[in-house]
RNA sequence: GCAGCAGUAGCUCAGCUGGUUAGAGCACUAGUUUGUGGAACUAGGGGUCGGUGGUUCGAACCCACCCUGCUGUACCA
């Protein structure tokens, strides 16, 4: 089958990308369609910007030595870097900057769109996946933060999940940022790991997450990880601090107000809650699923949250004079995908054709003439797209998931009576032309 | 990036402490059935045992490096 291995090319994929078959697919479009429905109910505009963008307008300052690729796929045009957007919220604040006159304020605008990120892939996670963003821009009302929570939680409802099986769970950068002024310290370094020390709570709880904020930690495979070198009085009051259970900052109490008012109840308050550290200004959402995922061997993994969001109030304004406060939120679609898939039980029918078997080649006409009568009902039907022995067609049908297929041979030509098969079943019937279309529309 | 484990047919794996032409199940192809699938039976194709180099009379097996995968960890704008 296979000699000369050599000289032929690879077939193997690069790391961290994927072959998405059609049952993935057709998942990902009904979500999609889930998606659309609501923003253009929420009053969103569609926008699609180009996949790559000049490296710097997307916070990405490529250094002509080093290597490019510092997260970002990037290649030299010319003379000016190029990398792929690793995510949707820089190119729009590119985008609003860019045209910052015309548009209406405040702009509100989904995009749909592959991102790209050169890091290492894990369970769901890819190095090029498809990505959803809400986003706000040029209001600092909360009315909109709050907004973006209760439009997500739609999404998730309409794509099929209860209020069981997912949270959004809200915090707000003021709150770090108080703690800071607590402890005094100014030590950007400092902050920077004592940040990430406390995004991982939840994950690895509050024992292992003092270590980080104290020494280090020495993870299960007999890594370590240098800590934040807080003093132990300070350890003790951020995990007082933290473990509040009700916000006590006025952002954060507005947009539970604001929920009230709009019956919206599925959220939760949680400190730990970090996110993207650079440029979060103020309220931040994370959306997370509250059941399992396995991967493919059956074993529970750590899946996180399929996406979040906040408030970045200063994002635009790197652009140049404008000052346009923001507010979006994200979604990563393939990883929603790969655990709704385990989740339900999707009914989303793949339609796959009635095959239409192939006795002789004579007798095309014939078999294209049934062939039309059912395109023209809207069935999808295939004439057998080969040429072999009827055993093969069969099994061709069967392989494909076919429902029935139609017999058309000599002797049924002769009676002008085409022989169903329902492959379900194994039933045959034979039917006149005219009530095929019934006939089949039953099996179907 | 760091660490642990792994890599044998398309897939899942076996291969005893290194010993002649490397095995199984499933899948695939052909036939039993020249107009009938999902079952059975028969026969067959398919592997330089992840790669490169080394140790050895001899390597799938031992050693080194590399590549890839899994798990954890780090980073994630």
């Amino acid at each position: 089958m296979k000699k000369d291995k050599k000289n032929k090319p690879s077939k193997e994929l690069p790391l961290g990308f994927v072959d998405r078959q059609e049952k993935e697919l057709l998942v990902r479009d009904f979500i999609i369609s889930n998606i659309k429905k609501v923003m253009i109910k929420y009053g969103f505009q569609y926008l699609e910007t180009p996949s790559f963008e000049y490296s710097d307008s997307i916070g990405k300052f490529l250094p002509d030595k080093d290597r490019p690729d510092e997260g970002v796929f990037s290649f030299k045009d010319e003379k000016k870097w190029l990398s792929l957007r690793y995510d949707l919220t820089a190119p729009l604040a590119r985008y609003v900057a860019k045209n910052y006159l015309e548009i209406a304020k405040p702009f509100k605008r989904y995009q749909l769109g592959t991102v790209w990120r050169n890091e290492k892939p894990g369970p769901g996670r890819f190095r090029e996946f498809l990505q959803f963003d809400a986003d706000f821009v040029g209001t600092k009302s909360l009315q909109a933060d709050a907004e973006l929570c209760v439009l997500i939680s739609e999404i998730l409802e309409k794509c099929g999940l209860n209020k069981k099986e997912y949270i959004i769970k809200i915090s707000s950068r003021k709150i770090t940022e108080d703690l800071f002024k607590k402890i005094k310290t100014d030590n950007n370094e400092q902050r920077l790991i004592t940040l990430r020390a406390l995004d991982k709570i939840d994950r690895l709880g509050w024992d292992e997450v003092k270590k980080l904020l104290g020494k280090g930690r020495k993870d299960k495979s007999g890594d370590f990880t240098k800590g934040a070198n807080l003093s132990s009085k300070n350890i003790d009051l951020i995990e007082k601090e933290l473990k509040k259970t009700t916000p006590e900052t006025e952002d954060l109490k507005e947009i539970l107000k604001i929920f009230k008012d709009y019956n919206f109840e599925n959220f939760e308050f949680d400190p730990s809650v970090i996110r993207g550290l650079e440029y979060y200004t103020g309220p931040i959402f994370e959306v997370n699923l509250k059941f399992d995922v396995k991967n493919e061997k059956g074993k529970a993994i750590q899946f996180g949250s399929i996406g979040g969001g906040g408030r970045y109030d200063n994002l635009v304004n790197n652009f140049g004079n404008y000052d346009a406060p923001a507010t979006g939120i994200s979604i990563g679609l393939d990883r929603l995908v790969y655990a709704l898939i385990q989740k339900k039980e999707f009914k989303i029918k793949q339609s796959r054709p009635i095959v239409i078997c192939v006795f002789d080649k004579d007798s095309m006409q014939e078999y294209i003439r049934l062939q039309k009568i059912l395109r023209d009902s809207e069935i999808s039907a295939e004439i057998y797209p080969g040429e072999s022995k009827l055993k093969k067609q069969m099994e061709y049908a069967n392989k494909i998931n076919a429902p029935a297929v139609i017999l058309y041979g000599e002797n049924e030509i002769k009676l002008g009576k085409p022989t169903i098969k329902n492959l379900k079943s194994g039933k045959e019937i034979s039917i006149s032309i005219k009530d095929i279309e019934n006939e089949i529309k039953k099996i179907i």
